[in-house]
DNA sequence: CTGTTCTCTTACCGTTCGGTAAGTTGCCCT
DNA sequence: AGGGCAACTTACCGAACGGTAAGAGAACAG
């Protein structure tokens, strides 16, 4: 099997970044090219096309959201779900970059099928909720609109921060940070256990 | 003082949609002059720039939430506040266009402060929730910090509809959002009385 | 009847976009 | 040594973009 160049990876890195900060029509292939220091053809030369490009972006960021399920490793079924929980509101606060990429899929995604590589996601989520004993008895739809909340809420705050900061300024952005966490922190354990 | 022409307001009207489908840098002027049924000049004449006329956009957008608020008439504090997210609520999931818009602003607001125009909206929320009198001992930044996590629900569910439908297919979304409604609105009533 | 202003048009311009064509370079395999 | 392929480059293209320039046509004022 063929191993990927390193370089492949790093065009979808850099890629991520300005897809996430300009959005698809906001970004250019000269753009990202030049943050790769590379010239644009560069990246055709791997992916064809722009569309293809955003499409391989939008692929590994579901395999990292995936991942990041994956790696929270408790035993009791609610104990995973409250880590996998708080892990993922701590990731969308330290790296929001993800968050934006995700919101910027819902947004886009008109009749192609972009935010599709967000299902595996979901769908784990929602199998996690599932089997934590206090949402046994739920549908599927039921789960996934209760953990939907909970997520959403974690991703629109994350991707508030710089505008939030804009109008009211870095130090009452901090303390918004602060009370948005503990909050959080809260609703998330009362989640769990659904107290 | 001159009065506004009637056309004006009607190309805000139709720049806000194709803000809030494509947003600011998938929407070209000849799309929406298209839309409006006039040369993009038309356009140019009232507003110099695209960029001013999204900001008028976003300026109306600004003004509708406000006025979404002011329209909730209750007497109690603590039933006003209910009401307002109640609306908020109905309004996202009748008409995504604001919240799509919204959460645009959010995400592009680079150096430029585009998202300054939702500050009246987010000011007057926060007046709200610490009007009722299960929040009155809090601060401001605690308080705008509680009901941002209820906004962002719900603009992120609203803003998420046509991506779950293409994932899930008609019938499933129809579902998650009945579940949605339904769990969203025990969780105001909590959220107005602190339950 | 004339001048002005407001709304909108046709014609045009320079830039940037995504994408194509055709090399060039360097490494690996035989 | 040399053929071949992967990873790029420079050069170029047509289309679409935002924006400018200039004027047509209606409405109204004097």
């Amino acid at each position: 099997m063929s191993e990927r160049p390193a370089s492949r990876d790093r065009y979808i890195a850099f890629a991520a970044r300005r897809f996430a900060a300009d959005g698809f029509h906001g970004t250019s292939l000269a753009a990202v090219a030049e943050d790769a220091g590379v010239s644009k053809q560069a990246l055709l030369h791997f992916f064809g096309t722009k569309a293809r490009l955003y499409a391989e972006v939008l692929s590994a960021l579901g395999d990292r959201l995936v991942a990041e399920i994956e790696a929270q490793r408790a035993d009791a079924p609610q104990d995973r779900l409250a880590a996998v929980l708080h892990a993922h509101a701590r990731n969308a606060h330290a790296r929001p970059e993800d968050a934006r990429l995700v919101v910027r899929a819902l947004l886009d995604s008109d009749a192609s099928a972009r935010a599709w590589p967000l299902k595996p996601f979901l769908d784990r989520l929602t199998a996690l909720v599932r089997a934590a004993p206090a949402w046994e008895k739920v549908d599927e739809a039921e789960a996934l609109a209760a953990v939907y909340r909970l997520i959403g809420a974690i991703q629109y705050f994350a991707v508030s921060g710089p505008t939030l900061e804009g109008i009211y300024g870095a130090e009452r952005r901090a303390a918004l940070d602060r009370h948005f966490a503990a909050h959080l922190g809260d609703l998330i354990d009362g989640f769990a256990a659904r107290g």
